[in-house]
RNA sequence: GGGCGAGUAGCUCAGUGGCUAGAGCGUCCGCCUUACACGCGGGAGGUCACAGGUUCAAGUCCUGUCUCGCCCACCA
């Protein structure tokens, strides 16, 4: 179809419809000749800093909605502050991911039939190089076709080789201080990656699973044997191999006859004679109230253990399989074959009582949803005690601060339960442990913590550490809040002696319309790069603002996108419109608004320029307190309700009238650039392009480094 | 088990004690009115989850109940 053109204005032309295609490359290349993503090439004297870390997107991935949104919110905080007149940087990176990167690599491999093993760590690792030389940065060329502000210039790798050098002084840090210990204790452990795990590595998923009533004979000395039996209750009667006891809640009246003398349990299947023991960790009320302790495969058993000093006897090993101390006829099995093969050896010797259904939550691994086995290993460990004291202390004084306050509960009630943080991983791709004789790698999370100071430059002192630290806002999920922020905000206490920043606005969840989670292996996930092609960047970003609310979760509906790209039309009409009316006028960008003050206006003026004031003041706070839903309604309702439904209309009559002709032309215009500039952090590319076209003498640049509108 | 959030139009949501409860999308009717049919004008559509209470006044504050979602916790 062909496009209507109109001709509107000192030769220039703009077509009926917005198109996005047109606009948003050849935008973004003005952008980046301008130089004015650096801080460094900002124009004026900006004595005021504003800094902005992007919270690195896995090398792994594409783009999706969470991004989209976040990258949207930022860039939002960033050109406003940008018009401000603040040196505003926005610093851009990627994280290595371990796990997650080494997952992908591993799965190619898997095509070509082959596992790590086979091709060793160091050429696993060239792999990983070449793979994230090839795809590592797609997440951050897509966001450049969002419009985002980033200061390219800047861009880290959390395996730069500075980068690497931080990690390596921090972990010297902690292990001088002593801080940084090994251990032999019962972790999680995923038996794909082979890799132990921190409690927040873990994720759960709803099991219908069997809950085992097995017999267990009781042996009492000094007595004839009779036929005496405990029963457990268990979902995971494999382990029944490693138990060292049977535990009963010290005030279960039902089971006190066994303590009155000396009794002993003979395990099933191990004929091992283990002791009967009481732990208040035993709930009366579950199963039998009896339970099998099997230390070295349970953490409550482990913590059972560790107080009534019992052995820890292991029978899974790291790729879950039963160990070679357990009989002959199970060695080798994976959990589930034992479980089933040992169920039917004790249903011969008559040892089931009965088995119910029981659905339960089992952990996995947060990264390839494996099932998490517990067992004993060797581990380096971080202590967290005088950590996580000085991160919750910098969240009580305010220092940091949480928007919506309400996510500093999950904040505390993480750093009030803390265990210490296993922070070595049996991985190949990752920071190595900077010790001798040392293979692991550390936890991707010990590098990210130190994000805030490390992508600056840190451990040297640089001019960007001093200029850009602390950064002013974090922008991020919650999901990750103890995960990342928690220990970025004690790494930067630890290391630079000041917190990390100052804001943290936790964003909402992007969900399907229907309340869903967006995968991509259920297919339920959209991907902004077809909403940008299919409405604009514009459109995409008016539209994910519009639905960012202090709720936790967005139910995404395209509709706000089609309201979005409407929207965008409807600016560029009523462009074309003012244009079309202030052709001929010639106007010095910095005297508009002087001559319209000081000159008569109609009622209609009047409350047109009053209602702009109100936006520019409404739009203004509600972006400082992260309220960008309501800016963006507040600026539409605007725009398209008082600008072009009122004022536009009544505008066509009082450019009849020869008196208030000039008047109402100078009105049109300022309305419009004062909009533009208040739209510009949320609808980049459009405002921009549509201010290169304005006929106004004197103007910037790019609306970009506009002055914010007071 | 503990905590947090939500429940308002067909759908997704605004609504920060005070006119007749609003928007986007959808829907119905009429308009190519010279900025815009991605538009304009008009209409239908709501017991604001439920039950009490506070107040001159409650969608909004308080108490309780129900439903859904999320997070945390060593229920085998």
């Amino acid at each position: 179809m062909m496009e209507k053109i109109t001709k509107v204005s000192n030769g220039v032309k703009l077509s009926k419809v917005y198109n996005p295609k047109n606009v948003e490359g050849k935008t973004y290349k003005l952008w980046l000749k301008s130089g004015f993503f650096n801080p460094d090439n900002l124009p004026g004297k900006r004595k005021k800093v504003f800094t902005i870390l992007l919270p690195p997107p896995n090398i792994t991935g594409s783009l999706h909605m969470g991004h989209a949104l976040n990258a949207t919110i930022q860039d939002i905080l960033i050109r406003k502050k940008r018009m401000e007149g603040l040196k505003t940087l926005w610093l851009p990176g990627t994280d290595h991911a371990g796990i997650a990167t080494q997952n992908v690599v591993e799965k190619q491999l898997k095509k070509e039939g082959k596992t790590r093993f086979d091709l060793g760590k160091k050429e696993l690792i060239e792999r990983i190089w070449q793979w994230k030389e090839k795809y590592g940065d797609i997440i951050l060329e897509q966001l450049k076709k969002l419009g985002v502000s980033c200061d390219w210039s800047r861009t880290c790798f959390t395996m730069d080789k500075n980068y690497k050098r931080a990690v390596k002084e921090v972990f010297l840090h902690y292990y001088k201080k002593g801080w940084i210990y090994q251990g032999e204790r019962v972790v999680n452990w995923c038996p794909r990656c082979e890799t132990s795990l921190s409690d927040l590595e873990l994720e759960y998923k709803e099991e219908k699973g069997k809950l085992y009533y097995i017999k267990y004979p009781v042996k009492t000395q000094n007595s004839k044997p009779k036929a005496q039996n405990i029963i457990v209750a268990t979902t995971r009667p494999e382990t029944m191999l490693g138990d060292t006891a049977v535990a009963v809640n010290p005030k279960d009246k039902r089971y006190e006859k066994f303590f009155k003398k000396k009794t002993s349990i003979i395990l099933p299947l191990m004929k091992r004679e283990i002791p009967i023991i009481k732990d208040w960790l035993v709930d009366p009320k579950f199963g039998t109230g009896a339970v099998k302790v099997t230390p070295a495969h349970d953490l409550r058993d482990y913590q059972i253990a560790l107080k009534h000093k019992l052995p820890l006897i292991s029978v899974i090993d790291n790729r879950g399989k039963m160990k070679k101390n357990v009989p002959l006829s199970y060695r080798g099995l994976s959990v589930l074959e034992a479980r089933e093969k040992i169920v039917r050896d004790l249903k011969k010797e008559g040892k089931i009582v009965k088995i119910k259904d029981y659905n339960h939550r089992i952990p996995v691994c947060y990264r390839c949803k494996t099932k998490i086995e517990f067992l004993p290993s060797k581990q380096w460990f971080l202590k967290m005690e005088k950590l996580a004291k000085v991160a919750k202390d910098a969240v009580k004084k305010g220092k940091v601060k949480f928007y919506p306050k309400r996510f500093e509960k999950t904040y505390f009630d993480w750093l009030d339960n803390i265990r210490d943080w296993c922070i070595s991983r049996q991985i190949w791709w990752g920071h190595k442990i900077p010790l001798k004789g040392e293979t692991d790698v550390l936890d991707t999370w010990f590098s990210s913590a130190l994000w805030p100071f490390a992508t600056l430059g840190w451990p040297k002192k640089t001019k960007d550490l001093k200029e850009f630290y602390p950064s002013d806002v974090l922008s991020t999920a919650r999901d990750i809040i103890n995960l990342w922020v928690a220990r970025m905000i004690f790494s930067g206490i630890e290391f630079m002696g000041e917190v990390p920043f100052k804001k943290v606005f936790v964003h909402p969840i992007v969900l399907t319309k229907t309340g869903q989670r967006m995968s991509k292996s259920l297919g339920t996930g959209i991907d902004p790069m077809n909403l940008i092609k299919e409405y604009g960047a514009d459109a995409t970003r008016f539209g994910l603002a519009w639905q960012i609310t202090e709720l936790q979760d967005i139910k995404f509906g395209e509709d706000n996108i089609v309201m979005g790209k409407k929207f965008c039309n409807k600016i560029w009409n009523a462009t074309r419109f003012v244009m079309l009316q202030t052709a001929k006028l010639k106007v010095k960008n910095e005297k508009l608004k002087i001559t319209i003050e000081n000159s008569k206006l109609t009622s209609a003026d009047k409350k047109i320029l009053k209602a702009l004031d109100k936006t520019i003041k409404s739009v203004s706070k509600d972006i400082e307190d992260f309220q960008f839903g309501r800016a963006a309604r507040t600026l539409y309702n605007f725009f398209w309700h008082e600008f072009c439904d009122k004022y536009i209309e009544v505008s066509k009559s009082q450019i009849l009238n020869p008196k208030t002709q000039n008047q109402t032309r100078k009105i049109l215009l300022y309305v419009l650039v004062t909009s533009l500039k208040l739209l510009h952090p949320f609808m980049p590319f459009i405002t921009e392009e549509i201010y290169q076209k304005l006929p106004i003498e004197n103007k910037k640049t790019v609306l970009m480094i506009e002055r914010w509108p007071q």
